[in-house]
Parts: structure tokens; C-alpha cells; sequence
DNA sequence: GAAGAAGCTGAGAACGCTATCATGCTGCGC
DNA sequence: GCGCAGCATGATAGCGTTCTCAGCTTCTTC
């Protein structure tokens, strides 16, 4: 394990440099040495270790990932995706959970400077400082964007996407229409809130009462939810900002026994794979989630690997998938 | 970025060993030393180098992960609890997908090797070989064991977890109990396939054409689970080894319109966030998934502080959660 | 007041690699 | 024969830390 290449060098009867030149592959050395250099370099079973070459090569083949919870499916997706286009290009991924809090995101992204990742991929933590995205290596944000951070940055179209799926309801004829949404200082989610009133507002629909914030969690979108229905006008549909919101919304409908489509139309931001499993299935407006860990693969390498220029920020197509929930079918 | 030990030295007009040794915290060094070192660092935005720390103290820090795929709930889930630990010892999760292929497995447990990891956990691939795990820094298998690979291991208790599902769909007056898997080659699937045929061998009731093999993705589940309900004498109810496995038997009882529990009982391994949206909700073999990591992360941070001793094997205990799909409510 | 302990400091040696340089050696053309 | 290109090799200088050591100053103690 701790084999050297000195270790090599010596068993192979060259000199150091000479051993260093036939693994690392660069300079002249001959035919002879090569072949007795990597005879005992594989006898002695040498495996270059990557932290002096990264502190002489100034650079780790590593890139950081910040999430807010890798258990979130979300995430899980995002991390697929990423991991699929760097670890293509000899590059590993550490991944850091930071919980939706900024605090310890800020720690976290200093941990990975600290290990000298060559870039990282951040989703910012709702009311994340732009300061810890000022200097350092190079960034990409992924799903949000924290305000006056000049990184790259890769999201979806949020606002279409929630514009689709209030527009869809209206079409259903649905004029009470609410909204169950985690914090808007979540910009992917301010985005889709004003999707959301956009839709209503072209037809002097937007009632802001109808629009019940929580925090992040699924539980707290179910109390959301219950807010909402409760009312004594209670909604006849719901549109819901994220997975963790869309379960806790169909858990208060089960709560208090109204059947959906027919007491409450259902549409959710965000695909997952239980939703055709339940009944109705759910019409949802689906998000490229490997494709957002992708293309900010993509962009962070590109960046690494030289790439001048203003930040970039990316839009990403969503795609409302009509299924049973929202009464259409 | 790029200011080391060297530029703080300078600018607080001290020896470079001095400025080392107050932001290492060792050794003497007088209160106006201190302060001034301090007072320069923090100008000069000094991030100490961890690579260059990692070269001389031989620890990086970091601990390899090695998953099939971390969108997989399941992984996803043991990589939280893994990282939870590790990270409150100041240790960093190093991510890696091989997508239940040996070869894979084996490239990148040689980069995390390569990297310098100071321990690692895998979930070995289906058909691994002994030879990846013996030598190598600390190391701890999770889910699964490699046949001849002595290093420590976190488990649940399969055998027993897959007995009190079938126990229990025999207590329902079930006689006809088949069983949709992966491949046994993975030795937990193993341990549930014997648990299977344990349970229903001492009722006389093991029919070994009631077992379907199939592979490991959600497709494979749906293949596996219609082989065995299309069958003249088709079983009343299924058990199934996998969250996959469960997926894919709920599409195919779908798919030819059996009524559940009516028509067929099911009770899956694994249990899920969806489990109790679906109707009926799942009847399931619950395992401690985040449990599953941070025992082998504390595992992990042992053998790396130096325990001795012969290679530990944990299990975890499972639990049956009786919900609506086998028919017992 | 001398001896020793304790406080403080800078020089310098690793860690294991990449990469440059100077020094040979061979072969070729004139 | 000489010069010069091309090949091959070992010495050696970093990369940015940690940490030992020798040297110097200051304080304590008998």
C-alpha cells in the first residue's frame, strides 16, 4: 500500500526519475526499462498516490456536490446525473448534505475548498449569503440561484412549468385553484409561486389566500395542505411546488376523505416513480432530474477545463404529464 | 486561493514555522505571535491545504462510498446515514455509482484507493471477487458479504426478516406463496430466498417453481412477478426481495387487473416513502436503512482509529409492518 | 550568581509525486 | 574526424504542509 515510486525505481534497478517517467508516461525512456518498470511496479503492487500527485498537479480530479438532503429523490437524481458525466472524465464526487440550512452549507462548501476540489456543483440552501459564492474555484449553482452570486447556474423553467399546470386546471374549469409551497426564498420555488399567480391572474383568478407555505418537509406540507382544506371555500384543486408537498397534500386529502379527481383536482411539480403507482395516478409537471446533474456536469467541466466568459445560466424544459389525478382523463 | 502558510508568515513578519505552528496549534508561540499570524490569516483569506495536509499526516480525511446506484432509495438512504456520521468526526463522503457491476466496482475502489480514502464502505456488486477486498485501507461491506472477504460487515438479519413475512402470509391460510427476486448471486437476496424456503419447507409447502428469478431493476420485477402470475395455478400471494421487486409485482398485478389483497397478497422487502400512498398501503419487511450506514460508519471510523481484532459482522434487525396488502386488516 | 527549566523562534527535513536540467551516449551527415 | 540531433538517464527542485531540532532568551530556584 505504501509503495513509492522509489520503491519501483530500486526493484527495477533505475533511478527515480527514470521509474517516474515510465508511470507517468512522459519523457524518453527505453524499451528495456520501461518493460522492468512496470514488471515490479505490478509485482509490487504500486497504486500512484492521487494526494501528492494533486498537490504537485494542483488539481484533485474531485468535485464537490452540496445538496440539501441526498435522501430527497431529487437530489438522488441530481447526484446520478452528475457523477454519470465526471466520473466519465476520471473525476469522483464528494457529497455533502447540508439540510436546507445556510449555515451549514457555508461550512460545508469551506470543507471542500478546503480538500481543493477542482470545482462544485452548490444548490443553495434558502437564504444562503452570496459571499460564500464570490471567490474560489469554479461553481455551478443547480435548480436555484442565489441573488447577486455570478456563477453559472442551471435550472428549470419554473415558471412555465407551474404556468402549464394552472393553466391545465383552469382548463378543467377549476376556478378555486390553491397552492402548497415550501419557502419562496427558494428561487426555484419563488419562480413557480409566480408561475402560479401569473395563471390565475390572466384570468382575475389570483385569490393569495389560496396560497399555503410551508417549510420543506413532507410533514409540513401536509400541514400546509390541511390549512388549505380546511377553509371553509376550500379549493376544488391544488397545485403543490415539490414532491415532499404533493405527498403531503395527498396525505390531508386521504385525512379528510375528499376522492381525487372528484372533491380535488391534484397537480405536482416534480415526477416521481411512485406516482404512477397510486390511484389516481398523478398528473404532474415532470423535471429532466438527470439532466439538471448533467448539463451542470457539463458546464463545471467546461469551466475546469479553461472556459472564459459571463456566468451562464441554463433553462431546462419541464413537462406536464397529464394523468388521472387533475380529472382529465 | 492561492495564499499558503508561507504568504501568512510573511505578512504578519514571522518565520514561516511560527505562522505554521499557530494555525496548527502546536508547539509555542507568544500572544503577539498568535495575534498577528491570526490577524494576517484572516486578511489574507488563508484556507489551510488540505492535500498538502494529507500528503505528510497520511489521513485524508475522506471515506469511499461505493453503492450500485444512489438513486436507489435504498442507497440513497444508507448514504445519509453514513455521511451523517462520518461527517460529525470531520470526514468527507467520496460518492461512487458502479451500477452492480464487478468491473466497475473494482475501477472505482482502485480511484478511491488511488485517491487515498481512509476507509471505505461498499455494497458489493452481484459476483464480485474476494481478491478487491484483502488488502486496502479499513473497510466495511454493507447489505452484502463477498464470499472469503474478512473484513467487517453490516447486514440486517434477511433470513429472519423474509421468514416473518412468509410466516405471516402462511398464518393468513395462504398455500400458494411465490417469490419475486433478483439475482441470488447477492447474498442478502440469498439470505431472503432461504428465509423464504425455511418457512414454507417446514409448513411442506415449498414449491420451488413458485420462485421467479429475475435481474435488478424495476423492469426486471415486472418481468419476474407477470412469469409467475401468468402460470395456470397462479399463487394468492406474493412475497418479493427487493423495493424493485415490489414495484414491479404492483405493475404486473396491475396489468392483469388482480384486485389487492382479494386476489393476491403481497408483502415486500424494503419499505418506502410511497408504501403507505398506495392502496391498499403496502404490508412490508421494514429495514433500518439509515441505521444500515451509521453502524457502518461507526464501524469504519473504529477500524480507521486503529481497533484490532478479527473482522465484526453486525446485523440489524427487521421488522414487519402489517398495512393492507396482504389481507390480514 | 550559577544552573536549569521553560518559552519562543527559525532552519530544515520529510511526505510522494511531476517536471526540468545537465550529462552522457549513440548514430548520422559532411 | 567533428558536430549535432536524438535518446536515455539520474540529480534535483519544487508543491504546502507537519514537526523535529538546535539555539536563543527569559524566568525560576538554591
Amino acid at each position: 500500500m505504501t509503495v513509492t515510486v522509489r520503491d519501483v525505481a530500486r526493484a527495477a534497478g533505475v533511478s527515480q526519475a527514470t521509474a517516474a517517467r515510465v508511470l507517468g508516461k512522459y519523457g524518453y525512456a527505453s524499451d528495456e526499462a520501461k518493460v522492468r518498470v512496470h514488471a515490479s511496479a505490478t509485482e509490487l503492487g504500486y497504486t500512484p498516490n492521487g494526494v501528492a500527485r494533486a498537490l504537485v498537479s494542483r488539481a484533485t480530479q474531485t468535485i464537490g456536490l452540496v445538496v440539501g438532503d441526498i435522501d430527497n429523490p431529487f437530489f438522488a437524481a441530481v447526484a446520478r446525473g452528475l457523477s454519470d458525466v465526471v466520473e466519465s472524465q476520471g473525476y469522483t464526487v464528494l457529497l455533502t448534505n447540508a439540510d436546507e440550512d445556510p449555515e451549514r452549507e457555508r461550512r460545508a462548501m469551506l470543507a471542500l475548498r478546503s480538500r481543493r476540489v477542482d470545482g462544485m456543483v452548490v444548490v443553495p440552501a434558502p437564504g444562503a449569503g452570496r459571499d460564500a459564492f464570490l471567490d474560489g474555484p469554479p461553481l455551478v449553482q443547480l435548480d436555484r440561484a442565489v441573488r447577486g452570486a455570478a456563477t453559472d447556474a442551471v435550472m428549470v423553467h419554473n415558471a412555465a412549468g407551474a404556468r402549464s399546470a394552472v393553466d391545465h386546471l383552469l382548463g378543467l374549469g377549476h376556478t378555486r385553484i390553491g397552492m402548497v409551497t415550501d419557502s419562496p426564498q427558494i428561487s426555484s420555488t419563488a419562480e413557480r409561486i409566480a408561475g402560479y399567480r401569473r395563471a390565475l391572474r390572466a384570468k382575475g383568478l389570483l385569490d393569495e389566500s389560496l396560497i399555503s407555505v410551508g417549510g420543506s418537509s413532507q410533514a409540513d406540507g401536509l400541514v400546509a395542505a390541511r390549512a388549505l382544506l380546511d377553509r371553509p371555500e376550500r379549493p376544488t384543486a391544488i397545485f403543490t411546488a415539490n414532491n415532499f408537498m404533493t405527498h403531503g397534500a395527498l396525505l390531508a386529502a386521504r385525512e379528510l376523505r375528499l376522492r381525487i379527481p372528484r372533491d380535488l383536482a391534484l397537480v405536482g411539480f416534480d415526477d416521481l416513480d411512485w406516482t404512477t403507482l397510486v390511484d389516481p395516478p398523478l398528473t404532474v409537471v415532470s423535471q429532466p432530474v438527470g439532466d439538471l446533474g448533467r448539463v451542470a456536469g457539463e458546464r463545471l467541466l467546461a469551466r475546469i477545463g479553461g472556459e472564459d466568459g459571463p456566468p451562464r445560466r441554463v433553462r431546462l424544459a419541464t413537462r406536464l404529464i397529464v394523468r388521472g389525478s387533475c380529472g382529465a382523463l
